[in-house]
DNA sequence: CTCCATGCAAATTATTTGCATAGAC
DNA sequence: GTCTATGCAAATAATTTGCATGGAG
């Protein structure tokens, strides 16, 4: 399980380093640490605790090249970014990592992970009919989840209670 | 036709006067006036335009109300806030509007509307398993519009011309 | 040795906030 | 008359940019 973890990280390496040659971009080792700890880790990050994580542990990478190398990293497709709102972008490895799509609570904004074959006819289909040539998706469902649609209720009894208890 | 667009106008009004009844909220001239500004038009528009809009043509209403009302229009499910990118989101008209999804060229830009009803087969099925109470989503292709894929053949071809003459 | 990528801090953009006042209720 | 929503400008947050320098090619 670890070793596939490793065999990963020399495969996604190996495609970072052909992206950055065919751009004539430079093989930088902030690029690659940048790289590495996103692929470390299983769960989306955002650039400021991207960047907080790689300072506070070791190195010495400002936040300029952090945005630059994220923005490298989408474009080449080892990364994903997921807008979830307009202040809540976050990043997230994508080569070796099953694609999902996720599930957002409006309320205390936990995040599910889902995957459903249906995504892929409609990708497939839609790109047939509008002439597209469809290279990702993005999709988010937005609701309550079982708990805070359990306190919604409780809140609205509660509401109820009072305006009986007011007249 | 028109007629009927005169008539979701007055239902869209009701509905955002019972939302802000319900809330304790004040029905104010400025707030109509958003409302409205976003019904008449068939497309996204965001917030920055919007402002520009109704301030040039004859009001004078405050980014910040702006930003207030696109706000309120939105938890009253009248109004679809789409965040297409980081810097990049736009409000639309929800009301009487068929639910609909975006292929977006990331090239170009383009915005295309579409819709498949297996979308509503997957947010049926995955509020079930992961026990959600759905309310809305939102679904992004992204993409090259036949005309960004018909330029970037060429330009490729255009550098492999350009190697072969350097060399 | 050349020139791009980096670090840093200042700049920018979109959005939010604080405060005084107008106006909805 | 009361108190909230507004306008305005200043504040904030996330991201980008300009410039001098280090280091990849």
């Amino acid at each position: 399980m670890h070793k596939q973890k490793q065999q990963v990280m020399v495969e996604v390496r190996k495609l970072f380093t052909d992206f950055l040659e065919n751009k004539g971009q430079r093989k930088t080792g902030e690029r690659f640490m940048i790289l590495e700890k996103l692929y470390e880790r299983n769960d989306h990050i955002d650039a400021e605790a991207l960047y907080n994580l790689i300072n506070k542990q070791q190195h010495n990478v400002s936040r300029a090249t952090v945005y630059n190398t994220l923005e490298l990293l989408v474009e080449s497709g080892l990364v994903m970014r997921h807008q979830f709102g307009q202040h809540y972008a976050e990043y997230e490895k994508a080569y070796g990592y099953r694609q999902h799509d996720h599930i957002i609570c409006t309320e205390c904004k936990k995040v599910v992970e889902f995957c459903d074959p249906r995504i892929q006819q409609i990708k497939t289909k839609m790109g047939e009919l509008l002439e597209f040539n469809i290279t990702r998706h993005e999709l988010h469902l937005y609701g309550l989840c079982a708990d805070c649609e359990k306190s919604k209720k409780e809140s609205v009894a509660e509401n109820v209670k009072e305006k009986v208890t007011a007249v």
